[in-house]
DNA sequence: GTCTATATTAGGATAGAC
DNA sequence: GTCTATCCTAATATAGAC
């Protein structure tokens, strides 16, 4: 598995290659440098000599991914909204996550790791690694709510952003999950469920029946 | 804040509490037995002394609390089907997001900590902890897809267990945002949420129309 | 640009006095 | 049950030969 890559791939992509899967496994601390170049067949320094440090690492294989992710989520959207402005709310959702499965669907797997990497990320807080992905992410989730407004007249913008991050919960745990078959299946249910959670939204206005029941129960 | 100890609790309880905020904020293996003593403001042999090691604090910590969690969320579902054996959507799906919230609500933020830490235990994947914590969880998730079918007749089982993770998802990375101010009204928001695209799925069994824009867009 | 060897630091864990 | 002192291991990073 580690044997995947090419003889003729830099010792640099060789180095990003390694060190994504092995994030991915098991994490950023636990993983050395000793491992990350072994698997990579590289020499120990080789890792400082081309990132400078570890951290400087793991902010390149971000940077490497996350670019081509949100970029092609953004393609996507532009697609769409060329066709029509007011775009489909399924076919905006449809943007947003199939990019993120296309990754899963790839030769080895390689795309599902950065998944399960994304998800070490939102769980590393407080790190500048997590402060620069904020950033990446906050143009795109932008872009994305106002797609997803211009689709669902009438809805709330601040209620609109907390669903945004429901469907991003969603999307990425259940990404990570290992043993996933039919990610294009459940990308579908995905995309769906969220449609209709968004537009359910819209007759409730005001989370009553939720505090109702709520109040009922207890 | 580390001094939120009293000084009556036992050394055990003082070295839980601490490590329970250092794990979260840092992650587990960046914190050392060292910070957890001096913020428990016990010896450093003390970890070892009661409970072996630091991967059996570990799982000390989230038996503590995934124990007080689970139980709440099955005692609120206990007392709904004793009401009316098929339960209304929303007060099954509030009792399983408004016990989360519970912790949230408390003092000094005890139980936020305590979902970044379970957002932690899941990005740490393969671990004897993981393997630990799907069996507690199983168990649980069992009884709620038992309700919510029984709240929504004719919804695909299958389905139905990829629509409990999404929630999951949403709910736990949702729940370790930082900055969540109205954890109670995002709460209602989710059950919201969730319901109504539960109730979606009904009227779509096969995931044809994201399958439709799918093909549309690209 | 790749290697070996090593400096430096710090972690988990334990032994044994009190 | 709590302490100090220490063992052992392993990590990142770098220096300097090739």
């Amino acid at each position: 598995m580690n044997r995947a890559f090419q003889l003729s791939v830099s010792t640099r992509d060789r180095i990003l290659d390694a060190a994504e899967g092995l994030f991915a496994d098991q994490g950023f601390h636990l993983t050395t440098l000793r491992q990350i170049t072994q698997a990579a067949e590289a020499n120990l320094a080789a890792v400082n000599y081309y990132f400078g440090s570890k951290q400087e690492l793991i902010r390149a294989i971000f940077r490497r991914r996350l670019d081509a992710l949100n970029a092609a989520r953004l393609e996507r959207l532009d697609a769409i909204e060329e066709d029509d402005s007011r775009a489909d709310l399924e076919a905006v959702l449809d943007a947003f996550v199939e990019p993120a499965l296309e990754f899963t669907r790839g030769g080895d797997a390689e795309g599902q790791r950065f998944m399960q990497l994304l998800l070490r990320a939102f769980a590393d807080r407080d790190t500048a690694l997590h402060e620069a992905m904020r950033q990446e992410y906050a143009h795109v989730m932008r872009r994305f709510a106002d797609a997803v407004s211009a689709a669902l007249p009438g809805a709330d913008r601040t209620r609109l952003r907390h669903q945004l991050d429901f469907i991003v919960g969603a999307l990425t745990l259940t990404m990570a999950e290992s043993a996933l078959k039919d990610t294009r299946i459940i990308a579908a249910e995905l995309v769906q469920f969220a449609a209709a959670g968004l537009r359910g939204s819209l007759d409730h206005r005001i989370p009553e029946s939720a505090r109702r029941t709520l109040e009922a129960t207890s």
